[in-house]
DNA sequence: TTACACATCTAAAACGATTTTGCAAAATTT
DNA sequence: AAATTTTGCAAAATCGTTTTAGATGTGTAA
């Protein structure tokens, strides 16, 4: 069955395709289309089943009201609800969104870049793996429209929104030392993007603030590109090796939950043996017992802000932005696991 | 910045932009074009950072290489699973995915269809909605490829794939009977999709191929709209009022995390106090312990088989292609709360 | 010498919309 | 009555590609 055109209504109506446009577009009373021929326009085009071809639309309007997102890993709960949350934003501007992962691979994201600048998106959410930094900078020297979120970097011009990363942490250390635990292990990922050093650099300021010595054996780097099973025993081979731990402090909520696995391994308990703090909420640690504190991130007010300055750009493409830096506070959930 | 087209590259090595194609899709050898052209268009568009803009070759070919995938909800790990599976297998014969969530609406799934067939998607997979019938059987009748997952619509001639749901059911239902389980609640959603009868059919043909009669007292089906706290107020009242239950078995895994909480709240115990089983794996049942019995789809079965289906028909739309209906088959996967 | 094949490209139409410009007829002003 | 403006629509250009159908020149055979 071929697709009807707005030739074919124009034909049918008797009328020029231009016609049929000004009256689809709301556009009659402006053009001074008479009341006779839109009725008869509107009629032939809803019978027909018309609707527009938006490649042609935007080929010729050069917008295609499409929004590129690019995230770590769809997959996870936390890139997942911040995914959703920004279509349902863009949205309300009359956006749409196209997403896809990087797994935090610089090559991939390359080709993301690529692809979705191919598409002809209108402006581009990114959370940039490492070693992206000459990509997106070459899309903000083209004044592409960008916004990085959930990390950024240093050498490019771009805006970007994120957490208080390093005081989360802070709030976080402080609410254990509240509790009594001196001896706490700080597990990450060995992966070059800021908010994870952030993290880091919270744990530490916060020992030093509280006058404990940095122990470097109590930190553990687990390799970006584990295999779960590798990066469950080496969770357990530092409460193995450091029997002296009284909390852990999971830098992400994948890492969390790994480490939940290497404690219920061990057959220690939570919080009694251990306790047990991690960045980024889940539902795991809402349900699992006795309930894992966590550090839960504004995702929503994320997702706002974020659509809110790449719109901005978006819709004033002649002016030039300069860059803005916004920091959203974290918020601290206390659980049994402390 | 502007963009550099076709014709830009033409005219900058003083050819037309026929030539420009021909080279850059790799017809020089077919039309001829002397190699001294051939290096000279590619060295100028190399220089001069061409890419082509997707949207005009789509006008132009009819064909966007680009599915849409219509699923319930993307936050839900079992349709992330599949989304990723799905555009990881697309990518395979060099389509792109566009996906968004019903939310089980069916007017929102009207509007889903619309913007997708209004953006030219070469062909569609649905997980489709109550209601959807009408809808999808016009696409049918416009014959659009379109596949069916998960669940089907008796009443559209869609090919489809989905699990064998009501053996699956009866297995966890044999390996309850097999550890001495009699009294089996089930816990379901109020919701009009043929999958979710198929599990209720499931439990009551296993009911009665048992010996077992029938109790509608145990039998919950939740709205679908439900409020988290009302859901886990009704499981929780399912079990108050029945003492009997000695096990329940959930029809999804959302619902299966939803009564994860009432028996906590209950502070009963698993599987001393009630068993638990549910269909859909997740993260969460793989750790909550004593680890959740659960009945596991094969998910990335389900997507090959159905891109496959869809790239058949999108390669051959010429072809008027019989309703396929595939059925894989899911396992159940023991653990301690069984 | 003419015709014919061949090599090497170019011109132009088409995809489906939007938007600028043009133009005849009717209405209004001078 | 002539000049001007307004009305109501049509024509054509345009977006960036692909693709079909020539155009042009050169070497070869008749």
């Amino acid at each position: 069955m071929k697709k009807v055109s707005i030739k074919d209504i124009a034909q049918m109506a008797g009328v020029a395709s231009s016609t049929v446009s000004f009256v689809l577009n709301g556009k009659a009373r402006k053009m001074r289309i008479s009341e006779t021929v839109e009725k008869r326009v509107l009629e032939v085009a809803r019978t027909a089943g018309y609707y527009p071809n938006q490649l042609a639309i935007s080929l010729r309007t050069g917008k295609s009201k499409t929004l590129g997102l690019i995230v770590e890993n769809i997959g996870n709960i936390f890139f997942a609800t911040l995914a959703k949350t920004i279509e349902e934003e863009a949205e309300q501007y009359g956006y749409r969104v196209v997403y896809c992962s990087t797994e935090n691979n610089a090559s991939k994201g390359k080709e993301l870049i690529n692809m979705l600048s191919q598409r002809q998106v209108d402006g581009y959410l990114i959370t940039p793996a490492p070693h992206m930094e000459e990509d997106i900078q070459q899309l903000v020297q083209l004044q592409r429209p960008v916004v990085l979120i959930d990390r950024y970097l240093p050498a490019v011009e771009a805006s970007h929104v994120l957490v208080n990363n390093a005081e989360a942490v802070g709030q976080g250390m402080a609410h254990l030392f509240s509790q009594g635990y001196r001896e706490i292990g700080f597990v990450t990922v060995d992966l070059d993007v800021i908010q994870i050093e952030q993290r880091l650099d919270g744990y530490i300021a916060a020992l030093s603030k509280e006058g404990i010595r940095l122990n470097k054996d109590i930190i553990l780097k687990i390799p970006y590109t584990h295999h779960r099973e590798d990066a469950i025993e080496l969770i357990a081979g530092l409460l193995k090796n450091n029997p002296q731990l009284d909390a852990l402090f999971f830098a992400t909520n994948y890492l969390g939950i790994l480490g939940l696995e290497s404690i219920n391994r061990l057959k220690m308990s939570i919080p009694e043996d251990i306790a047990v703090i991690s960045f980024d909420d889940h539902d795991i640690f809402r349900l699992y017992p006795p309930g894992i504190t966590s550090i839960q991130q504004p995702v929503e007010a994320i997702a706002k802000k974020a659509v809110a300055l790449l719109m901005d750009q978006c819709e004033n493409t002649d002016i030039r932005f300069d860059k803005t830096e916004v920091e959203l506070t974290a918020k601290l959930i206390v659980r049994g696991s402390t």
